[in-house]
DNA sequence: GACTATAATTTGCTTGTGCAAGCAAATTAA
DNA sequence: TTAATTTGCTTGCACAAGCAAATTATAGTC
């Protein structure tokens, strides 16, 4: 690719630099929302979703750990606080005694349906809703051959 | 703009979704290299390098974070273990005796200089560096459009 | 020149997160 | 069968970050 050395040229640190304002303006933006009109912080957002689109809602503990790019630890807390609040719950894999499958529950799937028109306006609204049809096609190229090399 | 309703399609959720793993995925292996070999986390490496940016290598507190994207308080804290090791200072402001200035010391710009290769390494190397001249163009179209207009 | 409103920063508190260590079940080997 | 290692998850601990309240200084008004 790009086999360059030496400090990053102006268009690089643009590119970084764009992602970080970015990333950080609408995170900040999303959880503040999510938070105030449906009591669901980004991260619990990102797990309900993520369950909600696995078969049967539900999924190991350690994958969704990986799918939610938490630690392990982290994600165990996260998952502790939304048990309490009845929007999943663990239940022991019965193949493997070690494991726990975190699932949906109800109230959860309703939540989450709540919640996601909140998220998508903002979404649209900081981000994709400012973009043409062209530069959304762009950006799609961009991330997915960014994150196919592996390293 | 596209003035859309109704919930995220597939080109808006991937433009989101690959946003958010490579954020996650190069701040994450970002804030380890600088930490391991330089002591370093991200963080800090921002508030130098964005004083080292700045006029006399000197910004108001407030100033400061605003272009690190941390709060007033977050800010304080950082710039207390900045100034433990000696990185940077924080001076009383002539100008206005409620307000301080952060200042890059010798020692931090050093320091600065050693992490910056590391920096720029692997911001290359995890994602400038996978993209075509015209995609790292595009990019830079992308972030301009969408950060230019407030809100 | 006192008086109020606003601004810049810090402090107290709470929360979320990662790392390292620990525990228990599973897997492999002897 | 039992010993050794690995895997999946949870706990103890430390720390970074945000919010709200407190502190101190400035600016504007009468």
């Amino acid at each position: 690719m790009n086999q360059k050395g030496g400090p990053l040229d102006e268009e690089e640190l643009a590119a970084w630099q764009g992602m970080l304002s970015l990333h950080a303006r609408v995170l900040r933006d999303l959880d503040k929302d999510l938070t105030a009109r449906h009591h669901l912080p980004v991260r619990s957002f990102d797990v309900l979703i993520t369950l909600f689109n696995a078969p049967e809602y539900r999924l190991r503990m350690s994958d969704l750990a990986n799918r939610v790019m938490l630690s392990p630890s982290g994600l165990t807390r996260l998952v502790e606080r939304l048990e309490r609040d009845r929007l999943i719950e663990r239940q022991v894999d019965t193949s493997d005694a070690r494991s726990f499958q975190a699932v949906l529950t109800d109230s959860g799937r309703e939540r989450l349906d709540e919640a996601r028109e909140s998220h998508d306006a903002v979404i649209r609204d900081r981000f994709t809703g400012r973009l043409s049809p062209e530069q959304l096609r762009q950006l799609g190229a961009i991330w997915s051959r960014v994150l196919t090399e592996e390293g």
